[in-house]
DNA sequence: ATCAAATGTTAATGCCCGTCAACTTCCGAC
DNA sequence: GTCGGAAGTTGACGGGCATTAACATTTGAT
């Protein structure tokens, strides 16, 4: 049931037997959520942190003007809102963005956890601090890359993200985005990136079809990306 | 000494003396960096994390063609790499942007903090996801605002972050940076953002000269740049 | 005080990317 | 199968922004 979980917290340092089950005493009440569905709301003030088990979401602001923007994707074994345990007041909105099965995690039980399991509470901790380098990675690319090498990355990322969590079959991963959902993702407009997702396709380093992403090459994607996972934290030492 | 620390942790909820003694007690050396001095470098695996008492630093990574985006701009009462305690290995680098006055709290002493003081953990924890939350306001001005929007955003949060620490006179704050430097936090050209920066100064919201800005009309400012403090969590609550 | 270097400012040119528009393809409902 | 709407694709056009270059201004060093 909480395999994903096991699989992205276990990534960067051995988890017991023990905190396994510390983990799966704080979960509550499983439920889904429908493609184009909140799963929480901006504003909202949230007791319990959201755990995807299936599907992808994401995080996301919208501007007065009706512009939105993502401001990250979260897969399966990923807390959507583990921050709200402490930010208590939800700053933007999270999304499904296909079908999303999901367990919530009282924060009355979180709080449990750092009053009485300080290791288990420094790897929740640490998946909330990898959401911080996946943002800084993101404004990288946002301020500084060239829109291809940003899809390129984004594409590097989810892929090695999805791999942790066993959803990837070889070299291909479902990604169930619209290109105006990309859009929102790049912050580009629709057209454009429609042509970057052409570019990135004739450069011949993935195929792109069905909502499945099929990479050719890693190499040359990861250089053109100039993808370096380090910010990902895969490395497992104690922490 | 560590006043801004606690003002800083402080805004989020109350912290108590033995809190606070328990911080002071982490520290250890005290040292100083000049302009342009790199404070951690990036691909390190520092053994303490490094706390602004004085001047202002910011995260930053260099694209292989020489392109630099700044991720973070960090004021007094920052930690600059609390999260290095837990991710390890440095995937960015800090550089100090005036002359910094910092502290260092040893690796080990934080571990000892979780051990042992589960509610100062948590605002240590908390700390590093209001950093998150900025990062994420960082994200949807880069993808969805105007230029001129982006910046007067920037200068809201900075200065309501420096008002926190005491760091504003009135409705002014010094700003040293160089509109190159400005230019690798917005992920602009050095000439476009002296236009943009010329708008605003235009717009008549801001006087911005001697690295020095005051803020004329926070209302209109607030406006242009569709600011809402909420992300920055400054309500006092049980965390 | 003088000079060199860093920083700020402005203009010219061209490309990247947004907008508008038209059209095609895909997919689910019936 | 047929229909309607969503999603994808392509072209035309204009504006925002990068690049280059030149020059002004400020700053720091001697």
């Amino acid at each position: 049931m909480l395999e994903s979980l096991y699989l992205n917290l276990g990534q960067h340092d051995a988890i017991s037997d023990a905190e396994k089950a510390l983990l799966s005493g704080a979960m509550t009440v499983e439920r889904s959520f429908a493609t184009g569905q909140d799963i929480v709301s901006s504003g909202s003030r949230p007791t319990y942190s959201t755990l995807i088990l299936d599907g992808l979401a994401a995080r996301y602001k919208v501007l007065e003007d009706g512009g939105r923007q993502f401001t990250s994707l979260q897969v399966p074994g990923d807390f959507v809102d583990l921050h709200a345990f402490l930010l208590k007041t939800m700053d933007h909105g999270i999304v499904a963005l296909s079908p999303c099965h999901v367990i919530f995690a009282d924060h009355s039980k979180l709080r449990a956890i750092t009053e009485q399991a300080p290791h288990l509470t420094r790897l929740l901790w640490l998946d909330t601090l990898v959401d911080g380098a996946i943002h800084r990675e993101w404004i990288v690319a946002m301020g500084r890359r060239s829109k291809i090498s940003h899809l390129a990355h984004l594409v590097c990322e989810l892929f090695v993200r999805l791999q942790v969590v066993k959803h990837t079959t070889d070299m291909s991963f479902h990604l169930p985005l619209s290109q105006a959902e990309l859009a929102d993702v790049l912050g580009l407009s629709i057209v454009h990136m429609n042509r970057v997702i052409g570019a990135l396709r004739q450069s011949g380093v993935v195929t792109w079809s069905n909502y499945t992403v099929t990479i050719l090459d890693w190499h040359r994607l990861q250089e053109v990306a100039e993808f370096d996972p380090t910010y990902l934290s895969m490395m497992r030492e104690p922490r």
